[in-house]
DNA sequence: ACATTAATGATTGACGTACTTCATTAAATA
DNA sequence: TATTTAATGAAGTACGTCAATCATTAATGT
């Protein structure tokens, strides 16, 4: 039994191929009671459209732009790899992927790249955004002009922006609270806090998350005030260790964004046993899961985010429906058994 | 600036489109320096060929079997969903798919099956497999008449199968043991141990990488005899009950299997602070990681799973490449706080 | 009754690749 | 040199849908 086409959905319902294709592809012309007939004929049939002859006859190709931070941080260079990955997959699929790194918090570059592109942006922008109200407007322009744009990994709510493709970073910061509360087993002491700037959304609401748990659930645990590492390991290291050297009774402590290699080499040449928390899936961090170092990292996966964001994109161009199971990004917890 | 197409190759490397055809499917009948001629020209021009046309040309349409087991557990009927929405999801993409759900734990009735379908299986198979010498025949005799087979959440070594898509369980069994040695406070105690049964592979070795991690660095607790549950909780709740009564000093528990509800009604109903590691996601447990009666799960996603059999069939009929990042299912540990 | 509009049919040519057939040319063998 | 064999070209059909055109029919208004 081979496929159902349209013309056996024509037959079924009495109509000609052209008027299936009319209800098809809801262009006007048909009559309500006609619609009815084919769409009974589809049911009756079991019809599904054949999208990638649709795709061939329609000559649709997808064009996407993806304007990601070039931060010298590990992970972005994993997304910018793995966008890479991605482009050539897809590539057989008629999607054309372009990538744009633009200097990391710096709206005004973003703006600008969108400028610049003009048309070139193509039919979807996946953006990894930065809170500022020029680049609200140029993504709600974009929307205007019929773009379809997705923020990636961070997020500018209140923009027209139509999804956000990331991880819930509140949820994060919990999370590691509660793995902290759980790994320390001392009656009491100081949690240090690392991370990378307060001007990032994502570090601010990775916080909040944190401390959310320390205040409510961790009474015995005090939460210095926290580091400001810049992203840069020489900063962290030189602050932590300072901020160690002042404070005899560390006993756990949470880094949440860049800069993770100084933390780890600080707290190795500690001598105090602290329970580690960080983000980001990176050599440093395997070894330091590994030897034992770190306790968890908090990870969001570079390469489930990159394809999604295309899955995402492409549901909107086509007005598709989306998985969302599919597409919610996890905050996935590496231990030192479970590294990929 | 549009695709380009085997024709524009043709051009470029002055050969006929017909050759750029025998090149493209590797039929004979061409000088080597012909080929060099045509690939060289495709590495200039960036041909990529269109996927969606070329299936369409083929009239390649992808028939898959899925052979799982009919268990009462949350998790087997999640698969089963799960492939249900992946059915309609793959239809468009020319991919039909059937489910067909066994007795558990029975070998026979896996043979009989694959027996009984015949060459309707179409052109691959996913199965969760039994370790049995039957069924391990029976594979290898599908992959003589040219089935893929992928085994599926519970493998079958030394068979032909070509893949398994499922978790690591040594490793899940690892990361609940280092899991629970942070966890637990206590300066020594016992821990208790509940699986479903000991002809399950995967119940055997979660049940190894736990005990790895206990014996090597957790010599301050005590692993108590296994609780076999046979996967009903109210076998689990009888047992662990007794178990319990019988020993005072219980600091932790692992439940590797099904029959996760008795654990927790057990524990609830129980006065000690016991910290608990569990898996699957399934109501109670989700209620059980909130109310703070078990502090982690650790999960496989059965959708993911789905996902990744499908497209992993595809490409082996396809003779494709294997995207390994995106085929790895991970091991996922969920707190309280990323609940999905 | 006639003109107008709306709904439908019939037909056709894309889209980019697969695959086949038949003819032609070049190379290898006798 | 004649003959077989291998390599290539030329041309066409098919796949299932889209989209456009033109012709036809039915329904509506004047």
């Amino acid at each position: 039994m081979s496929r159902v086409t349209a013309q056996d959905v024509a037959e079924e319902a009495g109509v000609s191929l052209a008027t299936v294709d009319r209800v098809l592809n809801k262009r006007k012309g048909v009559r309500s009671e006609t619609i009815e007939k084919v769409t009974s004929a589809m049911d009756r049939l079991d019809f599904v459209r054949d999208q990638t002859a649709a795709n061939l006859a329609r000559r649709r190709s997808y064009r996407f732009t993806f304007i990601v931070s070039a931060g010298e941080t590990s992970f972005f260079s994993d997304i910018q790899s793995e966008i890479e990955a991605a482009k050539s997959h897809v590539a057989k699929e008629r999607v054309d992927i372009q990538m744009l790194a633009v200097p990391p918090l710096d709206p005004q570059a973003i703006v600008n790249a969108i400028e610049r592109l003009g048309d070139d942006i193509g039919d979807g922008l996946a953006l990894v955004a930065v809170e500022s109200q020029a680049v609200r407007d140029s993504v709600n322009s974009l929307r205007a002009r019929g773009v379809r744009v997705v923020t990636f990994i961070s997020d500018i709510p209140n923009s027209q922006r139509e999804r956000f493709v990331g991880i819930d970073n509140v949820a994060a910061g919990r999370v590691a609270g509660s793995l902290l509360k759980r790994f320390i087993s001392a009656p009491s002491g100081d949690v240090a806090l690392v991370a990378g700037s307060g001007t990032l959304r994502d570090h601010c609401e990775r916080r909040m998350g944190f401390e959310q748990v320390m205040r409510t659930e961790c009474q015995h645990l005090n939460v210095l005030p926290w580091i400001e590492g810049e992203e840069m390991a020489g900063v962290v290291e030189k602050k932590l260790s300072q901020l160690m050297a002042d404070n005899s009774n560390i006993v756990g402590l949470y880094s949440l964004g860049g800069g993770t290699r100084g933390v780890i080499d600080t707290i190795n040449s500690a001598k105090q046993k602290i329970s580690v928390v960080t983000t980001e899936l990176s050599k440093h961090t395997r070894a330091a899961l590994i030897s034992g170092t770190v306790d968890a990292v908090l990870v969001q996966d570079p390469g489930h985010e990159v394809r999604s964001a295309i899955r995402v994109l492409r549901a909107l161009v086509d007005d598709a429906p989306i998985n969302e199971k599919q597409e919610r990004i996890r905050i996935e917890i590496f231990v030192r058994d479970n590294l990929p």
